[in-house]
DNA sequence: AAGCTTTATCGTAATATTGCAATTAATAAT
DNA sequence: ATTATTAATTGCAATATTACGATAAAGCTT
């Protein structure tokens, strides 16, 4: 069908698996990792930077930005994207208490 | 298209997107959660647990175990299902890596 | 106002993902 | 040997994702 039950997990599994998804695809991954580089960056430069079609960077931005997970400020003609701190940080925060988890010091079977 | 051109991109950028695919649904994410919690699990009592189907289970399992993440070891006629602990930590290592950029102290927009 | 630049949106095609019923495979139990 | 149990595989339907051309929107520049 396509369509996670979502109904059936709890709320923090759920957006775990949102966070998760949202870094599921490299060209996403590429855009946070320069805005973390460059700490601000039009939507162009991103165009240029990463070689994809204009679309599909507004595309992917702008999933990133419904996460709450960068913040685009408008300058003029162009679009200045930067990384939302304090939502970055407590998405941080739920990933690492789940990567975090004590893994076994015996295998277990 | 559906496909995302790996080839413009690093291979740590594609390998971040790989292991964040994999916790992008709830289902994998709870299935991950329980392995840790009882350090060993068999696939029977995921499904149990989860509430989805068996046919569903086994499929989340397989990509799990495909990453290298878990490690299932045939017992009689259930499968005993773990963490693989040394490719996990190697995961959360390059994991925490990208999550841990610096967030910049103050706003660039 | 007319033209330019930049980004967002729409529409669409191709591929991927999710979920399950039905079936198969493999071992255990009788 | 037959039957029961458990997990994997197959096949398929529904939905989601990715990518981009075409176009629209919004703000500059002259």
């Amino acid at each position: 069908m396509g369509l996670a039950k979502t109904e059936i997990f709890t709320d923090q599994q759920n957006e775990i698996a949102l966070f998760a998804k949202a870094f599921g695809h490299p060209a996403r991954v590429a855009i946070i990792q320069h805005l973390f580089k460059l700490n601000a960056c039009v939507c162009g430069d991103l165009v240029d930077e990463i070689g994809l079609a204009q679309p599909t960077i507004s595309q992917h931005l702008k999933e990133l930005r419904n996460l709450g997970l960068i913040k685009g400020t408008v300058e003029g003609t162009s679009v200045c994207y930067c990384i939302n701190p304090h939502n970055w940080t407590k998405m941080k925060k739920m990933m690492t208490l789940f990567l975090d988890q004590d893994v076994p010091k015996s295998d277990c079977c």
